[in-house]
DNA sequence: CGGGTGACTGACCGCACAGTCAGCGTGGCT
DNA sequence: AGCCACGCTGACTGTGCGGTCAGTCACCCG
């Protein structure tokens, strides 16, 4: 079964792309990342369009996986929150390749209606699961419980992927942005 | 003197990137949209790539004239700040396309170190102008002179950058975002 | 009037690159 | 052994598109 395969060219193609962009992504170089002829890459995807849509959706499923993993190892609902936020900051190749990776899914969705609805469905998904981390927290006492979840949540990630932004063209020292989003945490989910 | 020509050229430029991205721009496309012959823009610019680029700058500087022009109907400097902020989710296409422009030029910044600078250099200056309008409203004691004016300012431009793009995508409705803008707003400016 | 200059064009060129295809090796099945 | 299916490749093709070039038209200056 050649699934192995198709899982290293997807996850070829998903370097590419953090390195290149969308645009920037060459078959040929796909192949020469994955080691393989750039024949084999239609043999497993019938065009570039769909070797990109499910090289997205490879790295879509893991990073849920890795965040889960992440977040199973703690117990403290608001730790969870500060972790969850405070991780797409961090200096970590990791990181980066999926906030490009990210940039450029939410980019495409502009301009191809085809993704657009996809995209909505990631944005919201990450906004609702910081949501949902704040509900848990509230649910056990550990933060006010008149507060409006949702638009907590999305207080928070709107914050963090505008400070997100200068950290990955390094426009503001990442330092900075750490504490100031650890300021922000403090107040908004108590120090 | 082709200078008109030459703005006409650039303006073209910047609605077809704002319509297709940069990647998506074609030189066809820009001499259709500005009703001359392609071989007119190799004329006026040598390269694709020097379209795109003073495209970029001419937009950029236009922005710039219509922000001050903005601003200057506006005498209340904390008025100002909420107008400048607020201004960035308006239900306006040219609104809509300086996001689709700032965001293409963003992006090329990770993949192209050569415009990374001029990226950053604007970043910073539409922090830096947001510090400024809260620098003029502390010095008129509208607001409280011990607040660090470049860390409110990073806070707010990087709350409004991450809830811009979710209007962008139409993730959330733009009447919540302009809701939970002016909610911020409310808390950090006084109401 | 002639010629010189600047704005502009249509036709063309070359190339990068996605996609195709005929075929090769290998392992398993009868 | 013979055969098929699968995974894989090298060589090829078609074309979209950036860039070039020879030439045209209009205007100005001597």
């Amino acid at each position: 079964m050649g699934d192995d395969r198709r899982g290293e060219i997807l996850t070829a193609a998903a370097r590419v792309i953090a390195r290149d962009g969308v645009d920037g992504l060459r078959m040929a170089a796909v192949a020469r990342e994955a080691g393989v002829s750039s024949a084999l890459l239609h043999y497993y995807f019938d065009t570039r369009e769909e070797l990109i849509r499910l090289a997205f959706d490879l790295h879509d499923r893991r990073a849920a996986v890795a965040t889960e993993a992440r977040l199973a190892l703690i117990a403290d609902p608001v730790e969870r929150i500060r972790d969850q936020l405070g991780h797409q900051l961090d200096d970590d190749p990791e990181v980066r390749d999926g906030w490009v990776i990210w940039a450029e899914m939410q980019r495409l969705a502009l301009f191809d209606a085809a993704i657009r609805a996809s995209v909505v469905e990631r944005s919201l998904r990450w906004v609702g699961a910081i949501a949902e981390l704040i509900g848990e927290a509230q649910a056990a006492g550990r933060l006010p419980a008149e507060r409006d979840a949702a638009e907590l949540a999305l207080r928070l990630t709107a914050f963090v992927d505008g400070l997100g932004e200068h950290v990955l063209i390094d426009s503001v020292p990442r330092a900075e942005a750490q504490r100031l989003l650890a300021a922000v945490l403090a107040e908004e989910l108590g120090a």
